[in-house]
DNA sequence: TCTTATATTAGATATCATCTACTATTAGAC
DNA sequence: GTCTAATAGTAGATGATATCTAATATAAGA
């Protein structure tokens, strides 16, 4: 039961939506997206797993949705550099689409739940 | 992206609380909870993969959220009816108030994206 | 020089979703 | 009587996502 999954983990799902949302404004390198996310209610002021966030950017620049380059920088490290593109900005509005039924749908659930334990 | 999460696949996670729900109001076997979830607007009117429906109800059984009984009738196949526990109800209590944050959470990320795309 | 912050990668495992395919019994149509 | 549809459930593979530990490397500041 502790890690059971209505105890909040397994839960998530919506790092790419996040991202592109973050990306539609302004370009950004994998790190600061993380400390972004971090500091933002988008994420819930949630800690970030480093490892899925650069797997995640990869395989969204790889399905088309971002392109990166790499910042060579003499005051930093080498960085990666994501910005979206217009894919991207298609799959986002879809996203809302998606987002929007998906709560509706949670509304009916929490709904039930609520007359079925009251 | 013809099958990007955007679109709406990948993205559930809620049958265990659904099953709960259900169950919390009258056993019945999987088969029946097939039939009930493909007519119910709980789950949308989707189709739902017995594969899956009948490991989730095993996998729920062993975690002691559900427990089951052989029911052998003269009248159709044997078939094996579910009962939510105890730990079960605690368990949709917590689904509860964790499927309302992330409602929440889901709300400030539409609005963000509404906020971006338009 | 030591520590902290920055920036990214590797590998393993667990969880959840999706798909095809298969077995077996019962009921009703023809 | 046989064929088909509905009922009831199982097996196996694969793909997608989440979680965790750990490692590498550079830059900045005490």
């Amino acid at each position: 039961m502790d890690k059971c999954a209505c105890k909040g983990s397994f839960l998530d799902k919506l790092l790419q939506p996040t991202l592109l949302t973050i990306l539609y404004q302004k370009p950004l390198h994998g790190f600061s997206l993380l400390k972004e996310l971090e500091q933002s209610s988008i994420m819930d002021y949630h800690k970030i797993d480093p490892t899925g966030l650069y797997r995640t950017l990869k395989k969204m620049e790889h399905a088309g949705l971002l392109i990166s380059h790499l910042d060579i920088n003499d005051n930093t490290q080498p960085r990666r550099i994501y910005a979206i593109t217009e894919d991207g900005k298609d799959c986002l509005k879809h996203w809302k689409i998606t987002l929007t039924h998906y709560r509706n749908h949670l509304d009916t659930l929490i709904q039930s739940i609520t007359e079925v334990i009251d």
